[in-house]
DNA sequence: GTCTATAACCTGATAGAC
DNA sequence: GTCTATCAGGTTATAGAC
């Protein structure tokens, strides 16, 4: 109980605290959280919340720093990256990011929930735009498919990927799909979607 | 000042709070709303708010009831419509759609927002998959299409709709797109989607 | 580093005058 | 019906003992 090594108790503190906002902050959002609930959920009081990290938001802006690089970490080098074809790219973001959100279905709902509620507080300045305009996919797209839209194809996919994981809690409480049935849905669309784009891609 | 009868100053305190409450709740959601800030919004003090409306959540509920309906009331007499054809129903329900978000772009973020952090406090039993398993979209689908998951169809047409307004204030934020851009883009959509599922339900 | 206790502030709701 | 004033309770953050 004390000083012994064993593998779970090497976590640190300021870990468990970290990890106890990550699942809160994630659950419930930034206002509906009370630091006792993360101090609760960390087992530990909530004067040493504020002692490893000065705020409740200073330690929000670290979870949502990092949950938005998972969002928008997988997508951007694969958008970039000169080597594979556009039918690729999208088989790429539809598996890669099914994969994710899979494991972890409530991280857009979060993500988007605190843009609305809290733009400043926000990781600013992704200049999303300028990000998608310079790469690969949008040079790739307007050499084959000058007609087509990049940012409307990009939002598509998208679309497609992760809107279902916003319906999620809705299908959920209804009870028309467990989570099983669910995660098989999800990876029939790992199938289906770099088909249809592919038909897209390719038509008239 | 008194009580001349400029058409103005008809609307009843009751309607001036509740068309406060419908714009600070959508802005803020339930939790990052102080009911002072309701009132400020109103032009009438704290105490008034709790006279005409019991509380927060009374007052909460009534805006959340009326969003809801706006959200779904769109959608289900489309799927219903026995008169109409699969094409037909895409058709309508990206066109009205995508003209209801338009006028009101943070519906969808509202109530997926709100749903994630109360569902409790949600108008509960929506049993959506019962309306849809029983819908004439489902039937129709079936019959033609027996192949095809209606639940996959339904999210991926609402999934093209409804996901580019969740992005939105991440695309205004980086400055790709104003206002009218954005619009315009929406209303591309109109056409674009209806032609992809046309090829969706008539492919192979 | 970790705790208990509490300060300082905020928020929802109500009492009571007009 | 509408206001001011205030209560009661909750919440973040800190002081200070160990």
């Amino acid at each position: 109980m004390a000083k012994k090594i064993k593998p779970e108790e090497q976590i640190s503190t300021e870990e468990k605290i970290k990890e106890a906002a990550r699942t809160v902050f994630m659950k419930k959002g930034f206002s509906a959280t009370r630091t006792r609930d993360i101090a609760d959920e960390a087992g530990i009081n909530l004067a040493l919340l504020n002692y490893y990290f000065r705020s409740k938001e200073k330690l929000f802006e670290l979870v949502m720093m990092e949950k938005f690089q998972a969002f928008f970490g997988v997508i951007f080098p694969i958008l970039n990256d000169p080597s594979t074809t556009l039918e690729r790219k999208v088989e790429l973001i539809a598996d890669q990011y099914i994969t994710l959100l899979t494991e972890n279905p409530d991280l857009p709902i979060f993500i988007l929930s605190e843009i609305r509620t809290n733009a400043d507080r926000m990781v600013a300045s992704v200049r999303l735009d300028k990000i998608l305009a310079e790469s690969q996919f949008v040079k790739q797209l307007h050499e084959r498919r000058p007609d087509m839209h990049s940012v409307q194809l990009i939002m598509s996919i998208l679309g497609l990927v992760v809107f279902p994981f916003l319906m999620r809690p809705l299908l959920m409480q209804t009870g028309n799909a467990d989570t099983k049935i669910f995660n098989a849905m999800m990876n029939e669309r790992k199938q289906w979607i770099p088909k249809w784009f592919d038909s897209i891609l390719n038509a008239k």
